[in-house]
DNA sequence: CACTTGACCTGTCCGC
DNA sequence: TGCGGACAGGTCAAGT
């Protein structure tokens, strides 16, 4: 599911509810959900505090005050939902979390904190992953270690993405900007989104492309992440924000889930194509597919 | 090496 | 209504 802009809604909103509060206990209902040892969280997270809420690409940091961290992976269909103890929560508080009870069916594990709030991670798809590893060691991970770039940095501009893009002259544009070692975060919705507006066929060579293309494109991919971010995400059917809301980006969204609907920018209909196994949208009028 | 495909899972939607 | 197949926001291990 999530992308660099839900993650990144989910890591402030957690940041604001969990930061300073005590691990009392877990609870692993999948244990394919979690990885670490019970010696580990006996003696590192449980009495553990919370004193840092970290993002790096679509990959959540939690750090604890034991110098070890959850690491956690939302995949496809991960949420992280924060509750309240029970007295707080059914005591006139507005709820308009968009999933009900927690535990549900889809819970695999829960945090619970010393004042009896409770942190959930969900999963339907059990793609997602919970792991409990010495902070020091985060950087080490095979994924950190091959990981691009933040494109929201001030750093990241065309001149370095069109270094990124320099080994995969023979991939498709989107194959490579999904690929999270070219850069961090983009997911099957942004790079649709980006695309579009940069007016590049999903489908074009690296190799085909010039590089004030690239610098455009390095704007969009800017644009529509900074965008959600704001937006607080996009949802398509799972995610849901650290109080269980839902984003509202695809609301103004220019391909996405568009097929059939006018392009925002020229009125033809969007197309919809499977391309590198994934659904694609794009406009056969604003995304020609001439270069070369 | 670069690139593509299948696997990991559950649930939903669509056509017959 | 039932059933099979395709598809869903990500990544990794295999294959070519």
């Amino acid at each position: 599911m999530p992308e660099l802009p839900e993650v990144e809604s989910v890591r402030r909103g957690l940041a604001d509810l969990i930061l300073t509060k005590k691990i009392k206990s877990i609870t692993i209902d999948n244990p394919k959900s979690f990885h670490g040892l019970k010696s580990e969280i006996k003696q590192f997270l449980i009495g553990a505090s919370i004193t840092a809420v970290r993002r790096r690409a679509k990959v959540l940091m939690i750090d604890l005050s034991t110098n070890y961290s959850l690491i956690i992976h939302l995949k496809m269909t991960g949420q992280l939902v924060y509750r309240g103890n029970d007295s707080s929560w059914g005591a006139g508080h507005p709820n308009d979390s968009l999933i009900g009870n927690l535990p549900d069916r889809s819970t695999r594990v829960t945090i619970i904190f010393d004042d009896k709030s409770k942190l959930f991670f969900n999963d339907q798809r059990k793609f997602g992953w919970v792991k409990l590893m010495p902070t020091a060691l985060i950087n080490e991970l095979p994924f950190m270690q091959k990981v691009g770039p933040e494109p929201l940095t001030k750093n990241f501009d065309g001149q370095v993405l069109w270094q990124r893009l320099r080994r995969k002259q023979r991939s498709k544009i989107k194959a490579a900007i999904l690929d999270q070692s070219v850069l961090a975060g983009i997911g099957n919705i942004y790079a649709d989104e980006s695309l579009l507006l940069a007016k590049i066929h999903p489908a074009t060579l690296v190799g085909d492309l010039s590089k004030a293309q690239i610098k455009i494109l390095t704007k969009t991919i800017k644009l529509v992440l900074q965008k959600s971010v704001d937006a607080g995400g996009s949802s398509s059917r799972n995610y849901v924000d650290a109080e269980g809301k839902r984003g509202d980006y695809l609301s103004g969204a220019y391909a996405y889930k568009r097929q059939g609907k006018p392009c925002r920018v020229c009125q033809t209909p969007i197309e919809k194509i499977k391309l590198v196994g994934r659904g694609t949208y794009f406009c056969p009028n604003c995304q020609k597919f001439d270069k070369i």
